[in-house]
DNA sequence: ATAATAAATGAGAATAATTCTCAACTAGGG
DNA sequence: CCCTAGTTGAGAATTATTCTCATTTATTAT
């Protein structure tokens, strides 16, 4: 059985169509998106889904720790499949996100479980500021 | 002229009671406050001040690069003057949060720069997870 | 398979944080 | 001290999210 849906069952979730359809479009789209972003899409298999749906299964795949949370700005909130250390940086400028990777966010984990003794199961890492097309206009 | 209040001055805004007061409250407490709570302190000083010009304030605090918004969770924002290299760790059980340095932070934001191009102004990180305490409890 | 049932859903109402509107007020320059 | 653009307060408006509850459905045992 595929991951995701696994964990539903295994924690005693039924799996809805509305289920199965939204844990399939984060998954497979592979970058974050809105609720409404999902919703939509969710849609063209479920016709009937109601929003208020999308927004419990949301919570629900959080909860069960398979998708995360990030917040873009003041917006709307957006999720995305989980995956490994990988962070963000937003423009403020265009308003793009790319995803980057360091080996020191690993350093950085094991500094927080050492020095802190803090055990960390999430993580919201967003760095803002100019990509490298918006900072040239900005300074000359 | 203090810090804050020369960078409002020199951006050209005013200087009025309720701006020295919000920037003042959120100065001086040192830790990350919800707007009701800025709200509250301020009103101590300014009885009548609006509800909505903390959050305009804010805003333009925001603006101006002077404080930072973090989330905790889900729930309504919160705001803390602004700090460097100063994350979060947000305890999911007992609600806790603990700030923390670590070196590698500055070594993460060189290698940004260098490999992506990309130039950090402002930095929402919260490692979520279980402090000490709490951790615990969950596992025996 | 089918029935029994606890869980899940849809639709829209309710809530709560934040933003907007606009007349009245005021900081700061001259 | 006056003028004026910028700022404020109060409450209405907005908008994302949560709640309610009657109806439907996935799952388990028969």
């Amino acid at each position: 059985m595929k991951a995701g849906l696994r964990e539903l069952k295994r924690a005693g979730f039924k799996l809805t169509p509305q289920r199965r359809a939204i844990l399939e479009t984060l998954k497979s789209s592979g970058k974050h998106m809105s609720v409404e972003e999902i919703h939509e899409k969710v849609k063209t298999k479920c016709p009937h889904a109601g929003l208020a749906t999308t927004y419990r299964t949301l919570d629900l795949l959080k909860e069960l720790n398979l998708v995360t949370d990030i917040n873009l700005g003041e917006e709307h909130k957006h999720y995305e499949w989980k995956r490994r250390h990988h962070y963000h940086l937003v423009c403020l400028e265009c308003g793009d996100v790319v995803e980057f990777r360091s080996n020191f966010a690993i350093k950085i984990e094991k500094n927080v479980l050492k020095d802190y003794d803090f055990e960390i199961t999430d993580r919201h890492v967003e760095f803002c500021g100019y990509c490298s097309r918006c900072a040239g206009g900005r300074e000359g």
